[in-house]
DNA sequence: AGCACACCTGAAATCGCTTTCATAACTTTT
DNA sequence: AAAAGTTATGAAAGCGATTTCAGGTGTGCT
C-alpha cells in the first residue's frame, strides 16, 4: 500500500499489471506457490520441508514457482505451527562490552550450521533491564536461553528454566549446576598471584572487581590464598576497589598511590582494570614491568597489543561461548548438557618481570 | 512431555492434577484465559491490546486470570496476524568487534522504549555470510533493517529495500542516499593529518585500512589532500597497508621501519591499527609522542585509556547507532528518515606532540 | 480377477492471536 | 414511544505455514 512509497526508491513506479491489488506487492505465500504450480498448499509444504515424498514432476513445478515468485517461507508462521522458533535467546549485558562481545561471538560460532539462530538482548548489568530482556526473549518464543553473567534473581531464572532449557555462563543456578558453565576464577587468580610471587614480588597489590559480583569475590579469594600459601600477609592497604572498568582501574591506582602504599606488582581483577592501572602507572612515571609488574584477567583480544603486551589469565571467552552453544544444542536434542568448567590459563607476556635487586 | 524432564529442576515433580494432560504444562493461551474469566477470546484480546473498550468488571476478571495463570501473549502469533513483528534486523559484522559493538549498543539505546526490538546477525565481513544473515532476518519478518558496513552487494540490498525499510550506516545504497548514514571519513582524516602538520610534522606516515573498503579509501584521500594543501609530497614509501586490525598495525609499522622510511608521525586508518603501531613503536624503542606522534580514527571506548591516551578522530559510534535507530523508527512511522551525516571531531589527547627542534 | 500395499495428493484442522462482523442491550433524540 | 445511536460482546474468519486424515492410483501377489 501507500506505506511502501516512503522507503521505496523513487525510480520504482507503481504499475498496475491488471492483477488484483491485494496480492500484488505482498510477498508470496504457500498458497500463491500452490496456485502457480497447480498443486495444493500441502504439496508445497511437503517439498519445503521434505517430510514426505512428492512426485518429481510436481516437485519441479513447485521449485520453479518458488524460484520464479522468489518465495521465502515465513519463519514466524512456521514457528507457530511447529511450536519451535529455532531461535535461542542470549541474555548478554552490553553490546559494547569486549568481554561479552567475545562470548557472543563464540556462541554465534557454536550455533552456526545448527539451524538455530541467536537472538541477543542486553541487560546493562541492571536487574530490571535483565528481566525485561529475558521476558522479551521468552515472549518471542525462543527455544532455549543462554544467560551470560548478570545479577538476575535466581527465582526468575528458575521459573524460566522450568519452561525452556536454560544454560548460564559465569553464574550459577542452584539446583541446575549441570547447566551452568563455571569459570575457574579462583584457580586463575591464584595462579596469577603465584606467578608474581615466583618472580620475587612480595608487595602485590590487588584491584578488585565489583565486590557484589561473584567473579570478583572469587578472584580476590584466589589472590589472598596465594599470598597466604607463600606466607605473605594480606595487607588491606594494598587492595583497592574497582568495578571492572578502565576508569576504575585508573582511579584505584591513584587511590593506592595516594594512600602511600608501596608495591612492586599489581593483580587486576580483569584486563580493563589493568588497562586503566597501566595508564595510571605511566602517569606516575612508573614503568611496566621495570618498576611495577601487572597482571590482568580475561585476556581480551586487545590485551596482546597493549604496551607492553599484558600478562593475564586467559578465559577464552570464544571457546566458552562455543561450549555454551554446544551444550544448548545438546539440551535441545534431549541429551546431557555436558558442560565442563572453563579452564583458565596464565598467559605470560611482557607486563611482568622479575623483581629487581 | 518427556522432553521437559531433562532440563527441569529435579525438585519439580510431575503431578497429575486431574486436568487433561494436554493443557497441563503448556503455557496458557488466550482461550485458556477466556475460559478462566468466562469471556470470549475476543474480549481477552481486547483487554490485551486496549484497542476497544471492555466492561470494567470483565476487564478485571481477565486481568485476574492473566495474572493467576501467568499468561504472556505469544509474540510470534501476534506478529503473524498483525503483519508486524516489532523486530528490527541489524546486520553487523562481528559481535566481538569493538567498533560494531558500540554501534550496536547505540542502536539498542535508540530503540529502547519504542516497542521495537533489535535482532542482530553478523556477517563476519564475508559476503556470503552477510547474505545469509540478511536473508535470515528478512525470513524472520523483521519490520526494518539496519545494515552496518559490510560488503554486501547493492543489488541484494536494494532488492530488500524494495520490501522493507533499510537504513545503512557507513555504506551507501545508490539511489537511497536519504537512508544512508554517511561518515565524514574524508573530513576526519584530513583534520587528523592537518593536526600533525600543524604540530610541525613533515614526514607523516599513513597506515591504511582494507583498500577495497570505502572508508579506508576516503581516509587515505583525506590524508593525501591534507598533505597536498600543505605543499607536502605524498610519499608512497610512507604509506603502509593495513586491514583495520591491531595485528596489521604492528605489521605495517614493521614494514615501514624495514623499508627504512623516516617519519615523525603516523596517521592510522583506525584506532585498532594505532594500537598495533604503538606496540611496534615501543618494540623499536620509539617513544610516543616524544619520538613519533600517533593519531587514530574512531575513538573506541578504550582509546582514552591507551598509554599514552590516543589522539584520534572521534566518530561517536554510540550516537551514530542511536541516530540510525531513530531514523528507522521514523521511516516505520512513515516520516522522513532525516539522517544527517555523522560529524567527526578530532580529539587531541597525549599521543601527539609538537615536533622537536 | 481380487486384495493388499505402497505411493501421492488435496481437504481440512491447527498453531495463538487479532479483527471484522453481527447482534444484543442500553441511551439518547425528537 | 419509536427511531437512531452507543457500547459491549461473541462467533467466525483469517495470518502463513504444517500435518493429519482420507482417499485415489498404480503395482505386486495369490
Amino acid at each position: 500500500m501507500m506505506r511502501r512509497l516512503c522507503y521505496n526508491t523513487p525510480a520504482r513506479q507503481e504499475i498496475d499489471f491488471g492483477d488484483t491489488m491485494a496480492d500484488m506487492h505482498k510477498p508470496p505465500t504457500v498458497s500463491d506457490i500452490a496456485e502457480a504450480a497447480s498443486v495444493s498448499p500441502s504439496t508445497v509444504s511437503r517439498v519445503l520441508t521434505g517430510n514426505s515424498p512428492v512426485h518429481p514432476e510436481k516437485r519441479a513445478a513447485v521449485l520453479a514457482a518458488i524460484k520464479q515468485l522468489n518465495f521465502r517461507p515465513n519463519l514466524n508462521a512456521r514457528a507457530l505451527v511447529r511450536g519451535k522458533s529455532m531461535a535461542i535467546g542470549i541474555l548478554t549485558q552490553s553490546m559494547a562490552s569486549q568481554f561479552y562481545g567475545e562470548l557472543a561471538q563464540g556462541i554465534e560460532e557454536g550455533l552456526a550450521g545448527s539451524g538455530y539462530h541467536p537472538i541477543f538482548a542486553s541487560g546493562q548489568w541492571r536487574r530490571d533491564e535483565e528481566l525485561a530482556a529475558l521476558t522479551m526473549l521468552v515472549d518471542r518464543q525462543v527455544d532455549a536461553l543462554i544467560v551470560l553473567g548478570g545479577s538476575q534473581s535466581n527465582v526468575d531464572l528458575s521459573a524460566i528454566s522450568a519452561q525452556i532449557p536454560v544454560i548460564t555462563v559465569g553464574r550459577t543456578m542452584p539446583g541446575d549446576e549441570r547447566q551452568c558453565l563455571r569459570v575457574q576464577n579462583y584457580e586463575g587468580a591464584r595462579s596469577a598471584t603465584r606467578h608474581l610471587i615466583d618472580l620475587g614480588h612480595r608487595r602485590i597489590a590487588h584491584i578488585t572487581g565489583i565486590p557484589a559480583h561473584n567473579d570478583a569475590r572469587e578472584r580476590r579469594r584466589g589472590y589472598e590464598d596465594a599470598l597466604a600459601e607463600a606466607r605473605l600477609p594480606v595487607d588491606e592497604r594494598l587492595i583497592a576497589e574497582g568495578d571492572f572498568t578502565e576508569q576504575s582501574g585508573l582511579l584505584a591506582l591513584e587511590s593506592l598511590v595516594a594512600r602511600g602504599a608501596s608495591f612492586s606488582a599489581i593483580f587486576a581483577a580483569n584486563d580493563q582494570i589493568a588497562y586503566g592501572a597501566r595508564l595510571g602507572l605511566s602517569r606516575r612515571g612508573l614503568r611496566v614491568p621495570e618498576d611495577v609488574s601487572l597482571v590482568g584477567f580475561d585476556d581480551l583480544l586487545t590485551s596482546a597489543y597493549m604496551t607492553p603486551p599484558l600478562t593475564t589469565v586467559r578465559q577464552n571467552m570464544l571457546e566458552q561461548g562455543r561450549s555454551a552453544a554446544r551444550a544448548t544444542l545438546r539440551l535441545l536434542a534431549g541429551e546431557e548438557p555436558d558442560l565442563a568448567p572453563a579452564a583458565t590459563e596464565l598467559v605470560v607476556r611482557e607486563s611482568t618481570a622479575r623483581l629487581r635487586g
